[in-house]
DNA sequence: AACTATTGGTTGTAAATGTAACTAACAAGC
DNA sequence: GCTTGTTAGTTACATTTACAACCAATAGTT
């Protein structure tokens, strides 16, 4: 083994973020879908109407940087548990503004004190200043690049 | 906006950390998928080989974490390419050995170059000691849970 | 040897995703 | 008013993935 060890995958920060991310998404996965049947992308958009109040569609988008069909579909499955409402302006009728109903927002709130505890539980595996840097570099890397996928 | 703003997004290291992987992964992609064609799983099994050296599908998905039918058809997808062999075990006829071929090789030497160069990239938006402190808070996330997708 | 269990690996099928093409509403120029 | 361009959002289709069932080889038990 480990003949042609040029360097080790361990090493190499892109692969380790993806197997950390992994985990992590996998683990948190049983709480939204167990529980609700819904997808990642639909958790997303829940977490971010949740978050933030109403918004429509686009903004969606360029927040959590998901391209618009992966969001159109979550909200159409969203709509379909109706946990959420959209709500065309008049002024211009190609934007929907979407709101979380009242059974949206209860799910909300149960996913969200969950997630508090998974984000506690994750932190416990550092100290305060771990935790301080590991968000500061995962920021910087966050940003690294964003344009072609908010479109 | 920020009306229900029990916390943001951003606070929220498993999603950051989703945020942070996905935007290197997608900046990383161009180079095997781009250049040869290759799939994220293909490329992680390409990458395996040429680090450690022959061994089995099994073991790749120990090592890399991925599901065994991912392994198989990146190995198929792989072997299509002339990029490995596959030589069964005598004393096991359900083993079969994987070996990069030496073009197999070469793809895997100029991966890898794109791939120190791009790590090195990253690394620069960061002090040394951050990078060490974010290795370590990742090696640690990855380690969390890993039981049921080994499989 | 026959019977069951386990393991390495593959294949079939349904679900999810990405990409491009599309519709509808608006805006600007003529 | 008509043409052209842009934007919000949806739909269609092809690719990728997940999950379960499967096959073949081996190991263990009797």
């Amino acid at each position: 083994m480990r003949r042609h060890a040029e360097f080790d995958p361990q090493d190499f920060l892109p692969y380790l973020l993806n197997q950390a991310a992994e985990t992590l998404s996998l683990e948190f996965q049983r709480h939204y879908r167990g529980q609700y049947g819904m997808l990642r992308t639909e958790w997303r958009v829940l977490f971010h109407l949740g978050c933030y109040g109403e918004m429509t569609a686009k903004e969606i988008c360029v927040r959590a940087r998901l391209h618009k069909t992966k969001v159109s579909r979550a909200v159409a499955a969203l709509h379909a548990k109706r946990f959420l409402t959209r709500r065309e302006l008049e002024r211009d009728r190609r934007h929907a503004v979407l709101q979380l109903t009242s059974l949206g927002q209860r799910v909300f709130a149960d996913l969200s004190r969950a997630a508090h505890a998974f984000d506690s539980e994750v932190r416990a595996a550092m100290t305060p200043d771990e935790a301080e840097i590991l968000h500061r570099c995962l920021i910087r890397i966050a940003a690294f690049e964003t344009a072609q996928r908010t479109g």
